[in-house]
RNA sequence: UGGGCUAUCGCCAAGUGGUAAGGCACAGGACUUUGACUCCUGCAUUACGCUGGUUCGAAUCCAGCUAGCCCAGCCA
């Protein structure tokens, strides 16, 4: 029996591409341009480039697309080619920059002028646009659109040389100013600016404009489908007549998807700007902050953005995926991949009265009860224990079956404990509970004479480590929206909660993230949590929650 | 009121003329060495933006509307 696969359709037109012999073999691209941070938005093109590819036996290139050294710096390429290799987009060697095909498209340029279909235009940028009609007027022709293919020649090389100043003369297609279609109305293809370029230092004064190299880029890397975002799809008119024109033989094809927006986030670059500056973030990468890296460090895994992907798809339509979604791909992948440790975030003693003073005895406590590959660790137990403040209450609600006076639960991997006082501290806040053991009830021993409805879990106080732990929610108010009316961020003032007074156990005190490797766990219904690799130092390690557990209790 | 595009459950999203997949979220229940996880169950009862039409039959074809997004950079 064959699955029936629903094929998004992106795929539908490569599938009939290849069918029809159109293509022989898949050839996409990734093409940021290297002025800023890359989020999760760029990752979602980033896997379906790269998707399309390895599905269909091809290869996937980086390519900067660095056309306008006016707004991109060269610091942005090497964090750029480690966010794309990181969430799965392996160019591999293919690391290509546009302004690699310089003399490509100089030459382009020249060959649209030999055949009649470029000129050289005086007109400044005020009046190339006041040329240029409206929405709903035509425009007029520029008065230098019938210069002689000689005198274009000439004046295009003179740009070239550096004649003329910046600003004074473009050089654009002769298509039609009057068509409904604004791009179409002779788009300036080149322009004079005398900036140093990343890549070609001060080799050349002009450069190409956007929607003339663009589709030379793919061109020259073979490339046959050039996916990107809806806002190009009244560039694609001009995309085909650049390839056309230049008759390349096996033209690549745009073809445009929507761009993903997820609800309660933060991507306009001048918010998330604006942010760093006034220091309400720590900085681009932000454990709040949706940016690729701030989503490693906040301990996402490249799997579950893969999986976020594969689950929302690829569509035509506007949409605004819920961040639940998100929560619930990295859960997913995490679960059963990473251990389940004991941590306490909000301590209170726990004293084991019949426990004898001063042993320690250790127990094994398998990594992750859905997974055996994991293994197991020993962790230490004695007659002083912290446990969550949450798990004990003196006159508890109907249906809590936590610890309180008289009831007995079970310690994770220990033991049974029947909660037999407590004392309280001058606030009236709990500051001991008194409990005994059963040392037949041993975890592992096999024992049923009689069950208990709650689980705890705790850390043995004198092997403890002492830990910060950062809980982080949504950066901005749900119940208010994204933005205010003037423009600026709507934020939830309990977007980031630090604790100083966590213990964990020992083992995690050896937990240590430097750079980006992540260690990330899950802690017994406080959710899941990773080492800041960026805050921890040796020894003194800082947990971020990447994300909080589902919980159907609700106290009363 | 020029052109381009989109419209299927609270949120994504399949569906391509044969009688509305799936996931997230949510709500019940079972299980449980944590109330998580897992597992069941429910969740668009002529309804697929609206109105007509074609057809034995329409979310799918046609017509006309409506709503939303994008475009007037020498940005990408």
């Amino acid at each position: 029996m064959e699955e029936v696969v629903s094929r998004n359709f992106i795929e539908q037109i490569i599938e009939k591409d290849l069918a029809e012999g159109k293509v022989k073999k898949v050839v996409t691209r990734f093409p940021p341009e290297p002025n800023g941070y890359l989020h999760i938005g760029h990752a979602k093109s980033i896997l379906l480039n790269y998707g399309m590819a390895q599905k269909y036996g091809g290869t996937f290139n980086l390519r900067f697309d660095d056309t306008n050294p006016t707004k991109e710096k060269t610091e942005f390429v090497e964090s750029i080619k480690e966010d794309v290799d990181w969430v799965g987009g392996h160019f591999e060697d293919r690391c290509y920059f546009a302004s690699d095909y310089f003399d490509a498209m100089y030459e382009g340029a020249i060959k649209l002028i030999k055949k009649g279909k470029a000129f050289v235009c005086d007109l400044t940028a005020d009046e190339i646009r006041e040329y240029r009609g409206t929405l709903t007027e035509p425009g007029k022709e520029s008065p230098y659109r019938n210069r002689s293919i000689e005198e274009n020649l000439d004046l295009f090389e003179r740009m070239k040389n550096g004649e003329f100043p910046d600003g004074s003369k473009v050089l654009r297609a002769k298509i039609d100013m009057a068509s409904p279609n604004i791009n179409m109305r002779d788009p300036v293809i080149y322009r004079i600016a005398r900036m140093t370029h990343h890549n070609t230092g001060d080799k050349w004064c002009i450069y190409p404009m956007y929607d003339f190299a663009h589709p030379i880029e793919d061109a020259v890397e073979g490339v046959t489908h050039s996916l990107c975002t809806l806002e190009f799809e009244d560039h694609r008119p001009l995309y085909n007549w650049v390839v056309q024109e230049l008759e390349y033989e096996n033209p690549p094809q745009q073809i445009e998807f929507a761009k993903m927006y997820l609800t309660n986030v933060i991507t306009g670059k001048r918010y998330i700007k604006r942010l760093v500056d006034n220091g309400t973030v720590d900085g681009w990468d932000d454990p709040r902050l949706v940016t690729i890296a701030a989503l490693r460090r906040r301990g996402f895994t490249p799997e579950s953005l893969k999986l976020f992907m594969d689950l929302t798809g690829i569509s035509k339509a506007n949409s605004s995926v819920d961040y639940a979604m998100l929560e619930y791909c990295i859960r997913e992948d995490l679960k059963t991949k990473r251990p389940r440790m004991l941590a306490v975030l909000n301590p209170v003693k726990l004293v084991i009265d019949n426990y004898p003073e001063g042993q320690i005895e250790y127990l094994d406590a398998p990594n992750n009860l859905e997974n055996e590959a994991l293994g197991s660790r020993k962790v230490p137990f004695s007659r002083e224990l912290w446990i969550e403040r949450e798990d004990f209450m003196i006159d508890p609600p109907k249906k809590y079956f936590r610890l309180f006076p008289g009831n007995e639960v079970r310690l994770m991997y220990a033991y049974f404990v029947k909660c037999v006082s407590y004392e309280l501290d001058e606030n009236g806040e709990v500051s001991v509970i008194h409990c005994t053991y059963d040392p037949e009830t041993k975890s592992g021993s096999g024992f049923t004479g009689r069950k208990v409805k709650g689980t705890i879990h705790w850390v043995e106080a004198s092997t403890a480590k002492k830990v910060t732990v950062r809980l982080y929610e949504n950066l901005v108010n749900e119940e208010l929206g994204v933005y205010n009316e003037d423009g600026s961020v709507n934020l939830n003032p309990n977007s980031l909660t630090v604790l100083d007074n966590c213990y964990v156990e020992p083992a995690l005190a050896e937990a240590k993230a430097v750079g980006h490797d992540i260690d990330s766990f899950q802690f017994l219904r406080n959710g899941f949590f990773c080492v800041d690799g960026k805050d921890s130092k040796p020894g003194e390690p800082v947990f971020n929650r990447i994300v909080s557990l589902k919980s159907s209790y609700k106290p009363a």
